[in-house]
DNA sequence: TGCAATTGTATTGTACACAATCTATTTCGG
DNA sequence: CCGAAATAGATTGTGTACAATACAATTGCA
């Protein structure tokens, strides 16, 4: 009743595939976002680099790589961006000049507090319960878990 | 126990916000439809565009940018790389010069079914059950029904 | 009818995102 | 100790993504 016929190519439609929602909410809230970031003088990339080093104060760019799934080539003229704001320090490790240490600074620090209001205004447009918001959490690490590939090395 | 004082920053956490999750999740979806799609040498909002035209077989810009929340600067440099590899065809609409008609030529439609076989391998990898792919597309499409302004205009 | 406002697309500029490549540094096997 | 392999970042090139702007076509209203 509800399909038709079966083509073979339904799983071809949007309306189908989670990738598409995914896609699209994932751009959607970025956009939440912008105006709140545009207000401390960071675009969303830069806020979510931000947000590690509030956590860790210091830490070099592979692992910060890891922590946000970014290359070498969209971090590098990310954290030169943020040195000029004044947020960061990055100075080459002592011990092994391959690394460079990426370090909060006071007035990175202090942008903290303008940023700490922001998460819950987004979260507030979203207008999931906490218990959606806890399954929905829940599925999206369970895809991130399974993710990375078999990868028999 | 768990939280051991709270700081009034803990939304400021990675692990708190569902928007960094979703971005990743975006992310890493689109990156395992990389090798597949570079098979037929579609990139991921081609084939976004592509599965759109499979579904309508004509469509004008702005339709499609609603469709696909993406705006002319992004949609009209693709949809002339799209044009250029003949899949589809831009003509001005007779009536409204300034609307722009997107047409599905033959060989679009025959790339179709090279294409057919792919969203399965990518759900493949997702590692939901059928409930759990249906509770995450609930939640999403929850998400993207709310995320529009109240906006009183 | 005539012009202002609207609409649809294109262009420009900024900012990711990542593959591929390059360079400097370090590590490791012989 | 030496050269090959591995590692960490930086650079380059392509492709989104979108705000802001420009512009042509159309519509609506005085």
């Amino acid at each position: 009743m509800m399909k038709e016929q079966t083509t073979g190519f339904d799983s071809l439609r949007l309306d189908c595939q989670l990738c598409f929602p995914l896609y699209v909410c994932a751009k959607e809230i970025v956009r939440k976002y912008k105006p709140h970031l545009d207000e401390i003088d960071l675009t969303y990339t830069q806020y979510l680099a931000m947000m590690v080093l509030w956590e860790r104060r210091e830490i070099n760019v592979r692992d910060l790589g890891r922590i946000l799934t970014l290359d070498s080539g969209t971090l590098t003229p990310l954290l030169k961006k943020l040195e000029q704001k004044g947020y960061l320090t990055r100075v080459r490790d002592k011990r092994d000049e391959r690394c460079l240490d990426v370090s909060l600074t006071e007035k990175g620090e202090k942008l903290k507090e303008s940023a700490a209001c922001i998460p819950e205004k987004v979260a507030a447009c979203l207008g999931l319960s906490p218990e959606e918001a806890g399954t929905l959490h829940a599925l999206l690490r369970k895809i991130l878990a399974n993710l990375p590939e078999p990868e028999e090395e």
